[in-house]
RNA sequence: UGGGCCGUCGACUAAUGGUAGGUCAAGUGCCUUUGGAGCACUUUGUCUAGGUUCGAAUCCUAGCGGCCCAGCCA
């Protein structure tokens, strides 16, 4: 296993030592020092390809991977595929990119489905053993015979048939003989085990359904819990994590791979990462998208890997994210701010800088001779001297953002606004003088003049103005779609619903607002999907897939934080 | 109300019987050609009650609180 090395990428390997413990990471030193698997770590990272994978499930990939790698050891990507009637290649085609694409190389690729056979094998021999038999019973009954949370259960009453019947009846079972539903194989362990997992747990059930890898040769299919740990034992696992909610299974993994007498992998639960402000349950995103509720799995407004790709998330940034939060088996949530502060982290070193306006307001530059046009240097990324400088064109009639002018400023406000002077970022120092507005009194258009001592931004007299804005030349803008989103929920806990409501009911409906008319500089005419740049002062955007010559489409990745909105927000709001 | 797991700043997490620390968030100041970034500083924490111990966040007991389990899903 390896981490693909991405851009920018030297150096920040953290030290180890410097890498804050967890428990996953103490079991295996453990297990290291005592010599219990040969100095031989071996992990898995097991999806069900049932839906696209999502920023909980690049907690498990960073673990998986990361922890094989730390310890030399290997990582194996394993579709859990035993339910035909949920599972399908597209899921499949998704997940191998996504892992791809976070910065992971597997060095097995398996299917649950390719031990079918020995499956099988196995459970004939249980049956042999009289650990299995074949029940009889309809689903109903079964969960009637379950007993409950605090009741034990009842035998079945075909609980103690012969080993010869029940090898009779699950070989026919397989040759296709019973209709879905009819019987099942179940393990023979405890009806009155205070673990439900325990009693007598179901291990094959009838399927008449194709499967997208092995087609119609089974109408019988392995439970997970039949499946799972045999399944790691047979790639050797040595530690195979999962989320906190199998910890019950454990007992259940246990037992098969000791009847079984196969290699002892061993379970390790930790929590799954819940976010605020996002909802981690395929099954919601999946009906989002079935629904239209969103433009689709990799819509930028979901928490899907696919979708954050497209908004603009760094790998990296994901990956730190995930170090940062730790492992551990309390139950917890981790406030958005935590991940988007390391996608502003990365991106604040690697994206370079442009100046664009997403709701323009008609500068006119009164003094500013009529067809001059400068060739203004522009600083690609002062965190990274090596990114260089470009030249953003300069003329008498420019746009800048209409939250940079206000008529009638309020207090702590610096901005333009009518005899103020203020920087035009690697342009010049320029005063307001007058403003033109429309019938329904609207500022439309805003003149000023310019101080030609000030080219490049600097005053030969050292006077100071308290603002810079951004501007771009009217002449020379390319224009722009621009797709700025917020969360999808906007309450901390989704799931938090008043009565008789769901999920849906708390969906954020202006999760997307679309600018249409953004103007850009002219360097940004050439941008290449998937690119990332800093808008200045706005936020990170990256061009998103929709674009079309001369008219590229842009996703907000994230504003830059904006301490004005702060100061605004205590001072009641918009004036 | 049976079983399992878990309780450390607002959030996440470390301290492995010996100085309660880090990151995010929040706040203050400095700096600034991005109200960005950066730098410095600050606030707030061991669920409760007993016990063991020279010494407890850590071990024990009880209580309280949270999460998970009654699919022929994973």
């Amino acid at each position: 296993m390896k981490t693909t090395d991405t851009e920018a990428e030297t150096g920040t390997n953290a030290a180890p030592e410097s890498r804050p413990s967890n428990f996953v990471r103490d079991i295996i030193l453990d297990d290291l020092k005592t010599n219990k698997y040969g100095g031989r770590v071996q992990t898995r990272f097991p999806p069900e390809p049932n839906g696209y994978l999502h920023i909980g499930h690049a907690k498990a990939i960073c673990l998986d991977f990361g922890l094989a790698d730390e310890f030399h050891g290997h990582t194996n990507l394993r579709f859990d595929d035993t339910n035909p009637e949920k599972e399908e290649t597209e899921y499949v085609d998704s997940i191998m990119a996504d892992v791809k694409w976070l910065g992971f190389n597997w060095d097995g690729l398996f299917y649950a489905s390719d031990y079918f056979d020995q499956l099988y094998e196995w459970a004939l021999k249980l049956i042999r053993d009289g650990k299995a038999y074949v029940d009889d019973l309809s689903a109903e009954e079964i969960r009637k015979y379950r007993g409950t949370l605090t009741e034990p259960g009842k035998d079945s009453p075909y609980r103690n048939r012969s080993v010869e019947e029940n090898l009779d009846l699950f070989q026919r079972m397989k040759a296709g003989e019973f209709p879905d539903g009819s019987r099942v194989l179940r393990a023979k362990i405890d009806m009155a085990s205070p673990n439900l997992n325990m009693r007598d747990p179901v291990m094959y059930r009838i399927l008449h359904a194709e499967h997208h890898r092995t087609g119609n040769k089974w109408c019988i299919y392995p439970m997970y819990d039949y499946a799972h740990g045999q399944s790691d034992s047979l790639e050797k696992v040595t530690h195979s994590m999962c989320t906190l909610e199998f910890e019950d299974h454990r007992p259940l993994y246990n037992w098969f791979i000791q009847q079984l007498g196969i290699f002892p992998s061993q379970q390790i639960e930790f929590d799954r990462l819940n976010l605020t402000h996002t909802l981690l349950s395929k099954r919601k995103l999946r009906q989002f998208v079935q629904e239209g509720r969103v433009r689709g799995w990799d819509d930028p407004r979901m928490p899907t890997l696919s979708g954050i790709r497209r908004r603009g998330y760094t790998p990296e940034a994901i990956r730190n994210f995930v170090a940062s939060i730790g492992v551990s088996k309390t139950t917890g949530s981790i406030e958005l701010a935590m991940l988007e502060h390391f996608v502003r982290e990365d991106l604040n070193k690697r994206a370079p800088r442009v100046m664009a306006v997403l709701r323009p307001l008609k500068v006119v530059i009164d003094n500013y001779p009529q067809n001059q046009v400068e060739e203004m240097d522009a600083v690609n990324n002062p965190e990274d001297p090596a990114a260089g400088s470009r030249k953003v064109p300069f003329s008498r009639v420019l746009y800048i953002e209409q939250d940079d002018f206000r008529e009638v400023p309020p207090p702590k406000y610096f901005r333009l606004s009518p005899g103020r002077e203020v920087r035009l970022r690697y342009g010049y120092f320029v005063t307001c003088t007058s403003v033109v507005k429309n019938d329904k009194g609207e500022v439309v258009e805003v003149h000023c003049t310019y101080d030609p001592a000030t080219r490049g931004g600097n005053a030969p007299d050292n006077r100071k103005v308290k603002a810079t804005i951004h501007w771009v030349s009217a002449a020379h803008a390319v224009d722009a779609e621009v797709r700025i989103y917020e969360n999808l929920f906007l309450k901390a806990d989704p799931s938090d619903v008043e009565e008789g409501q769901d999920v849906l009911d708390n969906l954020n409906p202006n999760s997307l607002e679309v600018v249409t008319s953004a103007k850009l500089e002219p360097s940004l005419a050439t941008a290449t999907v998937g690119s990332r740049y800093q808008f200045e002062r706005l936020g990170y955007f990256s061009v998103d897939p929709d674009s079309r010559p001369g008219k590229p489409v842009f996703n907000r990745t994230i504003a830059l934080k904006d301490t004005w909105a702060k100061v605004e927000r205590k001072q009641g709001g918009k004036s």
